[in-house]
DNA sequence: ACGGTACGCTGCCGTTTCGGCACCACCCCG
DNA sequence: CGGGGTGGTGCCGAAACGGCAGCGTACCGT
């Protein structure tokens, strides 16, 4: 429905280059750089800053720019809006996510929801944590699965669950029998973290300076599958959310402390959804699938190595 | 910049004919088909209900249209911001007004805006109540000027100023020296009252019901022009906010004596926006203008027959 | 200094799309 | 049973679009 010039101009913008937009689109170059002088005419300014490297949006490019995605951004949506007034559910899901959601928890998640609705799509992104803001205010992404953090703005919490950042290990590591641990503790054995890089990551080290705390990890990696692995195999201790562990914790193979540090003891994952943008059909159900999912076992969340009724005393305790 | 079959589809659910639309939009009605049929074709469902006395959208359509408008609407925003970039504001400002304020006030305004801002245009409507709420929402204005309704949702009040429904009538009529009235007093002269399509009258129907007072209007209009004429002549009592009459009052050709009844007597009048929608540069600036302005005068509004310092006397006299 | 390369841009030309015209089928109304 | 209204359809010229080859330029590495 809507011109071709749309896609061209936010793939130029994207791309920084004329020719390189064109090749993504699968056009000529020079079909893709009339459009462009053609948009630039109509709307009377430059749109674009032309350099040996390339081109780069002017002042009044990024505010067509902004326009432009938003309107294709809209037609998603409206269209899947359409496809649902069939009965089916159609469309695509676009999330970013904690990584640790990402290992047990939203898999489980996509499975269910294609099991109900076969015709939505998913895309499931780790974005750094400078591109969170970014990425759902740009629209690229319909909500993000990740830790509520105050600093952002334009951004609604639709359901946010309490959990506590602990100590992995396997249940014959010394500190395994432990109910609380504080960072000190830890640091006399060896440790394993995530890559600094991390939103995760972000949150421990203001955690472990103010606690004085100074720890010199044995393993640092981005990925939690590779922590599941050297944690398995006792190399140390991993400083994580219990969501990703599900599976080894349930099973007994992994052991998670909650840490006495108030900040990581309570950390909260929301569902971030950006303010003022209306969400598509299937990114509503999906929103209500996993804040259903996230409360079934909430307590498991907050208190991963005991069960509900009994958890009153304790939380006194720690 | 946008395909043209995005104001087609626009125009043809307005008219509710392909041919009439085609007509306003000065090609041939086959051409209007096609696009209707390529874009019916592209999106997989129809948009319209074909009768006889012609088209009429489905859900699927009205969901398309939405969208299509938006996209219209944020277009011209964004347009409108872009221009605003090299220094000079302009675009088209969309009002909605009580034709109280179209009277006096808004011409005003409207004058000082272009004097200043010469590339800026103007819309200024009065329209049905029961047509407020779409209008504001659907975009087809950018603000409006009207009495503070709260049952109007989805609309945000960014100024708001208290003023007082009143009687107004020549200086030589018996109730011309009264500090305040009451509906009952006013009962027994003559009245001029509002055509009651409109929402002014919608207010003042409902407290003559409350008050237990009837009234046997002498003349009925909806023409604020037509009301100064009758009661300038002493034909009667008219029932209105003071703000179109602001000169006749100054002058002293007309007084204007505040109801004694609570929900006359401090209505209020402020700058409606659509909550959700971001405002041209040009729309921004005419809302701080109102908005100022009405402040200078806000005094003048509530009370407009009693000026703190000078007025008093004469006031109490005629 | 000198190719090599990547950039935006521009004639030229075939193909696709768009729009105008005339016309069909249909329906309602007098 | 016409007359006027509706949406839909061949046909055809005109305009827009896209592909190809090529131009001028600026940068970079040898």
């Amino acid at each position: 429905m809507h011109a071709a010039v749309l896609r061209y101009f936010d793939h130029v913008a994207r791309q920084g280059s004329i020719r390189k937009a064109a090749e993504a689109l699968s056009v000529a170059s020079s079909a893709v750089n009339r459009q462009i002088l053609r948009l630039e005419d109509e709307i009377g300014v430059p749109l674009f800053e032309r350099s040996r490297a390339g081109v780069r949006p002017t002042a009044a490019g990024e505010l067509l720019l902004r326009h432009v995605r938003e309107t294709q951004i809209e037609f998603q949506r409206a269209q899947a809006e359409i496809a649902s007034l069939g009965g089916t559910v159609s469309g695509t899901v676009r999330i970013i996510s904690l990584e640790s959601m990402l290992a047990r928890f939203l898999p489980e998640i996509v499975a269910e929801m294609t099991a109900r609705h076969p015709r939505v799509n998913f895309t499931v992104l780790t974005v750094h944590p400078s591109e969170i803001a970014e990425a759902l205010r740009s629209g690229d992404s319909d909500f993000g699965v990740l830790f509520v953090d105050n600093r952002l703005s334009g951004v609604d919490v639709v359901a946010e669950f309490r959990t506590a950042i602990g100590a992995l290990m396997r249940p014959n590591h010394p500190l395994a029998g432990a109910k609380v641990l504080t960072l000190t503790e830890c640091a006399r054995h060896p440790v394993i973290m995530l890559n600094d890089r991390w939103l995760l990551s972000a949150i421990m080290t203001t955690e472990f300076a103010e606690s004085g705390a100074r720890l010199s990890p044995r393993i640092v990696s981005n990925s939690i599958e590779f922590m599941r692995q050297v944690i398995v195999r006792g190399l140390g201790i991993g400083f994580v959310t219990p969501i990703g562990f599900i599976d080894e914790i349930r099973r007994g193979e992994l052991v998670h402390v909650p840490l006495a540090e108030p900040g990581l003891s309570d950390s909260r994952i929301g569902i971030l959804v950006p303010r003022h943008r209306r969400l598509s059909p299937p990114a509503r159900l999906m929103i209500n699938h996993i804040r259903q999912r996230l409360t079934e076992f909430g307590s498991f969340l907050a208190a991963p190595t005991r069960e509900p009724a009994k958890r009153s005393k304790r939380n006194r305790r720690a």
